[in-house]
DNA sequence: TCTGGGGTCCTAGGACCC
DNA sequence: TCTGGGGTCCTAGGACCC
């Protein structure tokens, strides 16, 4: 955890550039008619809104609403609806950051459809024009419209983003200069800066903080009292010192996650041992591609908490390897032990997940005297599995608790092709 | 009426992000 | 009837040690 940065000279910028409503913009490359069209991605199950057009929000379409609560609204306005296609997003995502990659020497890739930029041996006048021209060269190579904000920090990139997506006017590129950055922080609540979450948002107009200049403008040491060390960073980069780096290498995951929430109930125990094993396969694979070890695998069952009516029901449990591993049979096995010892039969069960955590890298793997498996044959199978999977496809190779009727399934119904990852479903034009 | 002090390590839970 | 998934970091508090 570095300090801040204190000698910031003031042309040192980052910028954040953001994908304009990423999901629904990807839908839209490959099928133009949506243009102008309202548009709404929806989660696993197609269960709540996670992306929405321009025109989607205009119809007052709200972030995280379950989809079947605007089911009218989507029929009677025609909306767009569709089924997460993640194998589209990440590889435009891919396109995009490589065409920042060939223009900036020092980018951080922070999501699926953002990345800060050090941009700091420019001028404001280069700055203007390069981001100008980064946009025009994203629009053009991949059909997704960005905005970019720059500032002196992070945090007033992520502001100055902010505003360059609401206001027209500044046609998708808003620099904020020094001079103005009192300005514009009394025009942003504090519940839109970057780091201030639900809890914060609502905490802070109670100590009579409401805009991003007051909490700029409040003692480091009462909000280092009342919130904690992120607060006082927060307040920090408002005021110009940088506290977040640009982090332009990739670190490996502290942890591994996958879980599901079904398609449909599930109670019984040979089918929950069937999910469970395939979210373990997927975990152990995400763990061998990083080329790290687990120790510690967690598992974890619910019933459905939106139905109050029913029982309920949560465990989880931790299991603790003798020696860390990334071998999906061994974790299947360890995973499925410890399910059964969770597992309560009459409960109907609506998601589960499993949680890789304790992650080293092959350098540390300690040794256990009383090991008694052959490691190193068994990393060639998993090797061997790895690869034929990849070029193959996924599962083609599996283990039997895997299982093939699939109960609990994702429920897609919406889903659009693969059009960039699938060559079976590659757009095709008709030039009749 | 009184019960040491200080350090480290680990973990669960909360808040945040997209 | 129908409500996502995958991460990170920080802190408080307990266990343990000397």
């Amino acid at each position: 955890m570095g300090s801040c940065n204190t000698h910031n000279p003031s042309f040192l910028m980052y910028a954040l550039i953001d994908c304009n409503n990423f999901y629904a913009s990807c839908e839209r490359v490959f099928n133009p008619k949506l243009n102008d069209k309202p548009i709404v991605v929806l989660s696993n199950n197609d269960g709540c809104v996670i992306a929405r057009s321009n025109e989607a929000k205009a119809l007052g379409i709200k972030m995280g609403e379950p989809a079947f609560k605007i089911k009218n609204i989507i029929k009677k306005n025609n909306i767009n609806a569709f089924s997460t296609n993640f194998a589209l997003y990440g590889d435009m995502s891919q396109r995009i950051m490589n065409i920042l990659s060939s223009m900036i020497p020092l980018i951080e890739i922070y999501s699926i459809d953002e990345a800060f930029l050090d941009l700091n041996q420019h001028s404001t006048t280069q700055i203007y024009n390069l981001c100008h021209i980064i946009r025009k060269k994203i629009l053009q190579g991949t059909g997704i419209p960005v905005s970019i904000g720059v500032g002196r920090t992070k945090t007033l990139s992520k502001i100055a983003n902010h505003i360059s997506k609401r206001k027209q006017r500044y046609g998708g590129v808003f620099i904020l200069n020094k001079k103005d950055e009192d300005l514009i922080l009394n025009e942003i609540s504090v519940s839109d800066i970057w780091g201030v979450g639900s809890k914060l948002g609502m905490f802070l107009p109670s100590l009579g903080i409401n805009t991003a200049k007051q909490l700029k403008y409040t003692n480091l040491k009462f909000i280092r009292s009342k919130i904690n060390i992120i607060g006082e960073k927060i307040v920090k980069e408002l005021r110009g010192k940088s506290c977040f780096d640009i982090e332009n290498l990739v670190p490996s995951k502290k942890s591994i996650c996958t879980s599901r929430t079904f398609g449909n109930m599930v109670n019984d125990l040979n089918d929950l041992s069937s999910s469970i094993a395939m979210y373990a396969t997927r975990c152990a694979e995400k763990l061998r591609l990083q080329h790290s070890y687990a120790y510690l695998a967690h598992v974890f069952i619910t019933t459905n908490p939106f139905r109050e009516k029913t029982n309920q029901y949560a465990q989880s449990k931790i299991i603790k390897f003798p020696v860390a591993t990334n071998d999906t049979s061994e974790i299947i096995k360890a995973i499925l032990f410890a399910l059964e010892g969770i597992y309560k039969h009459g409960y109907e069960y609506k998601k589960a997940g499993v949680i890789l955590s304790g992650i080293i890298q092959r350098g540390e793997v300690q040794e256990n005297l009383f090991d008694s498996k052959n490691r190193f044959s068994n990393e060639i199978i998993m090797g061997t599995i790895d690869k034929i999977n990849r070029k193959m496809g996924q599962d083609i190779v599996r283990y039997a608790a895997l299982g093939y009727k699939k109960k609990w399934q994702l429920k897609q119904q919406q889903l659009s092709p693969c059009y960039t990852t699938r060559w079976s479903e590659l757009l095709t034009i008709n030039l009749n």
